[in-house]
DNA sequence: CGGCATCCACATGGATACTG
DNA sequence: CAGTATCCATGTGGATGCCG
């Protein structure tokens, strides 16, 4: 038992790597802070999160989302009311990928800083 | 002082977030992985990169290597012997990826498993 | 509000072959 | 050994507009 739940996913290459595994999971472009914006403030809703994620257009955003939830790290629920309202929350599966989030936004913080546009 | 050494990086939106600038650094479908070989097996040649990058081409890899060295994560020392000899190390700001690698190397140890392809 | 449809430009990367 | 050259299929995502 402890047996957790696992999400199977397939290498590029013929050999099983957690590594590249896990980046096929979130390794696209706004995944991660997607994630992040759901970790730190809790559920939210599309819009909600179109404006926490800046610079993501809705096409993109509802791309990431479907994704995000058919490989099981979020849930959607909807709110039938007028206006419609949707509700996007982390799965448990989801909501552990905490460490792998914020290791990188600890090491963007200490790391990196923020270069002039082509200036 | 102890400041440390920053790279600087521009993020897809109009303000700086770490977590999508660690994303567009280390990003790329094999820079973990290459990553992660170098600071577990260190410093390493071209080919024997190749071997241990299970399903990367010559170009690719040749290619991210470029990209890796380029962004500073690691250093290219051409070695002339006969025949000539390269070895690919990460610099201290490469090594610094360390928990953020671990971090994606423990979590899909925990929660993926490989799957069959489209059986 | 919460999307989807369309169109399109550019990036990514696989296959194969060849070179210093 | 350590790449480069070429070609090409696919992926990714931005812009715009429309819909229930």
């Amino acid at each position: 038992m402890s047996e957790t739940e696992r999400l199977e996913i397939q290498c590029p290459g013929e050999e099983w790597c957690p590594i590249t595994a896990t980046a096929t999971l979130i390794g696209k472009k706004w995944h991660p802070v997607i994630i992040h914006r759901l970790l730190v403030n809790g559920p939210a809703g599309f819009n909600e999160l179109q404006h926490e994620v800046d610079g993501i257009s809705s096409k993109v955003l509802s791309e990431s989302l479907d994704d995000l939830e058919s490989k099981g790290l979020l849930d959607r629920e909807v709110i039938e009311e007028k206006p419609i309202r949707v509700r996007y929350s982390l799965t448990e599966t989801g909501e552990s990928l905490e460490k792998v989030v914020l290791a990188l936004a600890e090491w963007g913080d200490e790391y990196l800083e923020a270069g002039e546009p082509t200036a």
